[in-house]
DNA sequence: AATTACCACGCAAACGTTTGCGGTAACGTT
DNA sequence: AACGTTACCGCAAACGTTTGCGTGGTAATT
């Protein structure tokens, strides 16, 4: 089977015998060319299989349409639902994505952008690796390309971000842990570089502020690579403590699950003697017994609409944008990790 | 602070005071240019950070240096390591990644091939959405650019494929059923037009026919969409039924959770009365209690080799290949749902 | 009838790179 | 001294598209 040749404008011109910019002009619907002929054109178009060269259109406009993604890991169901909401809303409004994982590291992470602006992203969405301190390099880039964060933000980068209402969200599930009568709740939390872990634990800190609670270091667990595997071991330190909590808030599901693995295997009751309370609402959280009560982040949501405000930054490339902090609301969803019907 | 214009051929040629056209052949490598001049003009290049104009060149020479992925649903952990492997290896090798979800619609699987062939990319690599009957238009972009299939493949496209020993890998984990004392072994497939699902279906046969064990259509269920729901009803299915089976093998993690889920709530004994076995070691299975014995599929891997051959088939475009069939080996790895110490 | 206005279209340059071909100088060979 | 060879390099075309500007023609206005 033979490959049948790609058409190019100058073909339909020479077949309908008119110029290639009245072709060029009439598929893009230019003002200038009369109906008819765009009729016409369009048709033989159409016909031909017609498919512009995106290559000589990129190299004659600059214009890719071509957003780039830069994730720290791809794994994480959360993200995913991210990367869904991003694809489909730069489907639908005719932009292709190129993803990168960072694998949170900062090097890589930068390494990443480079390439991406090498390679002639319109605009790029990230989120931010964890640690990132060396802001310099993405302050650099943004001067040469609207770039919108996401998810793992942070407040020193000026541009605009969407994320969801970390801290009001976990504010409100403390505030149930506080509700069905816990007094003493722990914080499974990370360093203080992880931006989401920062909002998060806000949230907690106000929660116990505003309902007279006293705030005590004990309780509040720091770890760098938070994961199942620290959920556990914070757990075991957490019940040995000669007070021991009665709630314990992990600013992550999977940590939150090993939480629940451990008092389960120290046959500590669920929720009467120690409530769990996660956040991410992933998969995970309703296959572990008793499922967890956790706070679901409308990824898909969050995805589309960073995508919605990077277009809106392609298109006005000159113009200064506010750089808003866009809050997207989360819900808490209560399972029996917190309340026992 | 100003964009500073971006470098190309022309100024590097005019600082140097040499032809544009040996620049190219400098920073190429090209024997026609004494090393002196190579030296001169890359020390330049690297200096004003020169960066090739991905379009210009592109349009020139009609190489993208991006591949396209198309896979059905982006969420699934498994196909994230998938995607994992193919961002390493094709970063690698130089190449970008341009990843597009089917959503498990056939339409929407071709129009996605479409726009990717569109976009100039060099190649493809697809994971086949459920039921795709329709080949033609597959078979159409075959003649005209690289095709490998991964994952969910079919043998009745003829390109090379990347996949695990599904049939062996079903094989083994039926026999270790049947090495614990098992003797009437359910299966919960997809329907026929599934690729993995046939293939782990023709393991299971085999698996019980070499055992001299009987063949029994009661305990063989298909559904349509496979899931942790459809594990639950097909377990109440089984357990209902006079004769129950002592073991249940879901082709899926999910549905095998839904397994256990369902026998715990019959209050049926894990592994002793009846014992479960999943497909793709998910994050999952080690969360559900007791813990799924299931056969880890190394995704990276798969990827990974997946984009080498791919890059092979781009390197040598008028080159026949042979149809190979690649398959990465899995492991059963075995865990309290059918054995415990 | 002369001017103006507008519509519809064509000409040609430009984007940055690669590459076939031709050319010059230097050197070695006969 | 004439010729062949080699090593380096430049010229210019080509890829397909967009777009500023120019132009012929027709209709509307004065």
């Amino acid at each position: 089977m033979m490959k049948n040749k790609i058409p190019t404008l100058k073909e339909i011109a020479e077949k309908l015998g008119i110029s290639i910019s009245t072709v060029s002009r009439a598929l893009n619907d230019h003002q200038d060319i009369s109906e008819v002929t765009k009729e016409r054109v369009k048709a033989l178009a159409a016909d031909l299989n017609y498919i512009p060269n995106i290559f000589a259109k990129g190299f004659r406009t600059h214009k890719t349409n071509i957003i780039g993604v830069v994730v720290p890991n791809i794994t994480h169901y959360f993200t995913t639902t991210l990367i869904r909401g991003i694809l489909e809303e730069a489907s639908l409004q005719g932009y292709r994505v190129i993803i990168s994982e960072s694998n949170n590291d900062v090097d890589k992470q930068t390494e990443m952008l480079n390439t991406m602006i090498q390679f002639g992203v319109d605009g790029v969405l990230m989120s931010l690796s964890k640690m990132t301190r060396d802001i310099s390099s993405i302050l650099k880039i943004m001067n040469t390309l609207p770039l919108i964060l996401f998810d793992k933000a942070s407040n020193k980068i000026p541009c605009t971000q969407v994320v969801i209402n970390e801290e009001e969200a976990t504010y409100n599930a403390i505030e149930h842990l506080i509700n069905i009568g816990k007094r003493r709740i722990a914080i499974i939390k990370e360093s203080e570089f992880s931006y989401n872990s920062e909002k998060r634990f806000e949230g907690y800190l106000r929660a116990l502020k505003e309902n007279n609670l006293p705030i005590d270091e004990k309780i509040i667990l720091s770890v760098d690579d938070i994961s199942m595997i620290q959920g556990k071991r914070m757990t075991n330190v957490l019940m040995s403590l000669k007070q021991k909590p009665d709630a314990i808030f992990a600013i992550t599901d999977s940590a939150a699950i090993g939480v629940i693995k451990t008092l389960k295997k120290l046959h500590v009751k669920i929720p009467e003697e120690v409530a769990v309370v996660g956040f991410s609402n992933s998969i995970n959280s309703t296959i572990i017994e008793p499922m967890l009560t956790t706070i679901d982040q409308p990824g898909q949501k969050i995805g589309a609409t960073a995508v919605k405000y990077l277009i809106e930054e392609i298109n006005h490339p000159n113009e200064i944008f506010i750089n808003k902090t866009i809050e997207i609301r989360s819900n808490l969803i209560i399972r029996n990790s917190t309340f026992k019907v």
